[in-house]
DNA sequence: ACTCGATGCTAGCACCGCTAGACAACCGAG
DNA sequence: CTCGGTTGTCTAGCGGTGCTAGCATCGAGT
């Protein structure tokens, strides 16, 4: 079976150039300009091939987010495990924070994947995504410290992750001045970090 | 010349005629399906006509939005003046974040065209549209109080109103389950307002 | 009463996501 | 080694999008 197993495995090389190429033109042009028909010209195949990888766009741009959810996760693990552990949880958190803002302002693409675009993942499900709760569970390993007494941890999760999304699609939006965002950051690690001992 | 006035008049009718019908729609069934085809078909006018009174799409969500922001900061405004004063800026704060989230989900279509759509509207900017920054203003006049020492009202409300925001968005976006939204609401609150004297 | 400019219309452009159906290339069987 | 059938890809096209050129009509001012 020799013959099939080198299909499958164009298969998948294929399957993976389409998402790596939709990615990239994203984030050189903006999702906007992911259209089936450039996305196609830029693999050399014709649009139909696309459409037997993915029910349709959406599904690519599901395929992108689960991608960057990965890599987040990652991302955030790094930074947290990074900062000097003789600096106690706020520096872990601070860490966390301006990591989380950094991927999103590097990365605007595969973040609008991720938070800002329907990919047609389920989210805050049972069956969501495996990289998805692990990006979750990435937030909540060192947020859970700096959550407080009586709270939640996961609550207080999705509390800190809403407001670093708010920053994140704000500032990129141009809502807010790109300007100060670090002492945003800052401000808001101090506020929601509730701190056991040290400041 | 009072034909000129009559005319005049009529188009600015014709004018809020197309913002409200647009904002219905998009109220009634999103903003995909607000297509300049079917916002001509239901104004009763043909397609051109929204291009002699608006540049194009982006233009017509842009007035939608200034429409959203000046009843928004009204809504912020009376949430804030109607908490009894005798419980103190915790009271009004909460008030206030209440009343915001609640407008994010009663009119998510408004919301979307101010804070996720491109309406083309300068924000952060000195020329930033009036509405805007009144409704910004709704928001600093409650929260300035709470600020805290030595940290700058206007930074303290940008980073409240972002986490408000990536509340609403999150929660209405099903990355957040809306079940316990209300409970989040509560411990942004009582996180970010810095107390100054009661509890 | 007639001219002429303003105004709204029809028709069409280039593009979108997506799909039906024709066609070619390859595999396994005889 | 040839043939039949399956698998895979392509061309062409559907109905939709935002937007615009150019014509026709209507009404105001002389």
């Amino acid at each position: 079976m020799s013959v099939q197993e080198r299909k499958e495995r164009e298969r998948a090389d294929r399957e993976r150039l389409i998402v790596a190429t939709a990615r990239e033109l994203a984030e050189q042009q903006g999702w906007d300009a992911v259209t089936t028909r450039r996305l196609a010209e830029r693999i050399e195949y014709s649009q139909p091939v696309l459409y037997s990888h993915f029910r349709g766009k959406r599904e690519i741009i599901g395929a992108v987010a689960l991608q960057g959810a990965a890599e987040l996760a990652v991302t955030l693990r790094a930074a947290t495990s990074g900062a000097p552990a003789a600096e106690g949880p706020r520096a872990r958190v601070s860490a966390l924070a301006h990591a989380y803002l950094d991927f999103a302002g590097r990365h605007p693409a595969v973040y609008d994947a991720m938070f800002q675009l329907d990919g047609g993942l389920p989210f805050a499900h049972e069956d969501t995504p495996q990289p998805l709760k692990d990006g979750f569970a990435a937030l909540l390993e060192t947020l859970a410290e700096v959550a407080g007494d009586g709270v939640d941890p996961g609550l207080f999760t999705e509390v800190f992750w809403a407001s670093l999304h708010g920053l994140a699609t704000l500032t990129r939006a141009g809502r807010l001045p790109r300007a100060e965002a670090a002492r945003r950051t800052e401000l808001l690690v101090d506020r929601l970090a509730a701190l056991p001992a040290d400041a």
